[in-house]
DNA sequence: TGTACATCAGTGAACGCGCGTTCACTGATGTAC
DNA sequence: TGTACATCAGTGAACGCGCGTTCACTGATGTAC
C-alpha cells in the first residue's frame, strides 16, 4: 500500500504479469510460455514486458515462486487448523490440501513436480525457501510426534536392508542437524518415503496415469494412502 | 527380414525416424519435439516426414509407445530374471529395473510420467496396452504372492479409514475381475499405492525434486524405499 | 524378356504463424532547486 | 510555486529464427501383362 504511484503501479503490474503468466500456464503449459502471448493479454507491445522482467526465464522464475508459496501457504494453513498435539489428522490435513491445490491448479503443479522445462533451470537461490515448505512441514509433522512420544518407531529394520550406513547415514545427519530434528535414522527415511509417495499418488492422479476408468473413485483411494501412509510413519 | 526391399527401406526409415525422435526427446524435450528437426537429422526435406508420419501428433504416440515397450520389455526381463516364488526379490527387481530405466532415459521417463504434453492427447487404443505392462508385472506379483501365502495381509484396516466401500470397493472389485486376480481389497489396494509410490520416488529423483545437495545417496535411499514399501505389501 | 503403367519416396516452394530480444524513440511522471 | 532536469513506462520497427502443413512436381522402384 506504500511507496510511491510509480512504484504502487509497477507491483500493480507486476502482478498483472504474474498472473496472466499463470493463466498461459494453465492454458497452454509451461514450455510454451510465451512473453509476447502475456504482453498481448496484458495489452503492451512485447517489448514493453522487459521492463519487468529480464527475460522469459525469469518470468518462469517468478511462477515457480508464486506457486511454491501459494501451495506453501495453502499446507500450512490446512495443517494450522488441526490441534498440534494431533498428528495424524495433522498429516492427512498436509496430504490432502496437497492433492486439492494439485487438481486445481494442474497446470502450476506441473512446473513445479512435473518435467523440468527444457532449457530452464530454476535459480536456487531463489526456489530453495519456497521449494522445501512442504517436506519442511510433513517433517515437522512427523519430528513432532516422535517427540512426543505420539508414533511408534518402526520396531526392526526393514528385511532385506542393513541398518543406515554410509552415504545415506550422512545426509540423513545432516538433515536432522540442518532441521533440528529429533527423529532416528529409520523414521526419517520413512518421512522422505511418505513425502515422495504423496507426490507419487497425486501425480498419477493429475497427470491421468491411472486410467481414468480404472480408478473412478480417486478420492477414496487417496483417503486410503494416506492411512497406510500414516500407518509407516508410525503415526497412532 | 521379409517383405520387398521397399517395405524393409520404408520400415529402415521408420526405425530412423523414431530414434532420432528418441534423440530429440532427450536433448530437448517432448514439448519441444520437432518434424522439421527431425527431418533435417534424416538429411530429408521436411514434407517428406509426412510420407511416414501423419502429423507431429502420431510422432509423439510411436515415441510414446516405443518407450512404454522399451520400459515394459526391461522390468519384464529383470522380474524374470529372478525365481518365480521369491516375491519379495521380484518385486525389488521390478523397481530397480524401473529406477535404472528412468535415470537412463530421463526424458522417456518424463514423457511417460512427467506433465503432459500440452495440446497432446495419447490415443488410448494404442498407448494402454504398453502402458499398463509395469503395473501388471507388479500386481502379478502380489497376486502371486497371496496365492502362495508368502505374503501376510495387512491385518487390520488402516487407523482412520473404514472398510472398502462405495465407489473404491468397484473399482477394486473391477481390476480383480478384469486380471483375474486373488488379492483382497486391502492388498489390492495397497498394491496402487505401492505403484504410485515407486513412481514418486523415482520420478523426485529423476526430476531433481530431491535438492541434490540434500541426498547425496539416491541409491541407498531407495534402497531402503523399496524394503519399506515390499513390507506394506506383507512380502516376507 | 520387354514394355506400359502404377506406386511411392523425396523435392522445393509456399502459406501463415509465433517466438525472444534489441534499439532508438516519445511522452508522461516525478524530483531538486 | 515554478522551472529544469532526470527517470521511467511504453512504442514500433527490426533482427533472425523456427514451426506444421499443403501442394504440385520429379524420378526411381515395383508390377502386370
Amino acid at each position: 500500500m506504500d511507496g510511491t504511484p510509480r512504484e504502487r503501479a509497477r507491483e500493480r503490474t507486476l502482478n498483472d504479469i504474474t498472473r496472466i503468466g499463470r493463466e498461459h500456464l494453465a492454458s497452454h503449459g509451461a514450455a510454451a510460455l510465451s512473453l509476447r502471448a502475456v504482453a498481448r493479454d496484458l495489452g503492451v507491445v512485447s517489448s514493453a514486458v522487459y521492463r519487468y522482467v529480464k527475460s522469459r526465464d525469469e518470468l518462469l522464475t517468478l511462477l515457480v515462486v508464486d506457486a511454491y508459496n501459494d501451495l506453501g501457504d495453502e499446507v500450512d494453513a490446512a495443517v494450522a487448523r488441526v490441534p498440534e498435539d494431533d498428528y495424524l489428522e495433522r498429516f492427512r490435513s498436509l496430504g490432502q490440501a496437497v492433492r486439492s491445490w494439485a487438481l486445481r491448479e494442474p497446470a502450476r503443479y506441473a512446473l513445479l513436480f512435473g518435467s523440468p522445462v527444457p532449457g530452464y533451470h530454476a535459480p536456487a537461490t531463489r526456489t530453495i525457501g519456497p521449494g522445501t515448505r512442504v517436506v519442511l512441514a510433513l517433517v515437522r509433522i512427523v519430528d513432532g510426534a516422535f517427540r512426543a512420544g505420539a508414533a511408534a518407531p518402526p520396531a526392526a529394520a526393514p528385511p532385506g536392508t542393513s541398518r543406515f550406513e554410509g552415504g545415506l547415514a550422512a545426509d540423513l545427519a545432516a538433515l536432522r542437524s540442518e532441521l533440528d530434528l529429533a527423529v532416528p535414522d529409520a523414521v526419517l527415511a520413512r518421512g522422505l518415503l511418505v513425502w515422495s509417495s504423496l507426490f507419487g499418488a497425486v501425480g498419477f492422479e493429475v497427470f491421468g496415469t491411472y486410467g481414468a476408468d480404472t480408478i473412478a473413485s480417486p478420492a477414496e483411494l487417496f483417503e486410503h494412502h494416506l492411512a497406510v501412509l500414516a500407518g509407516i510413519l508410525g503415526l497412532a
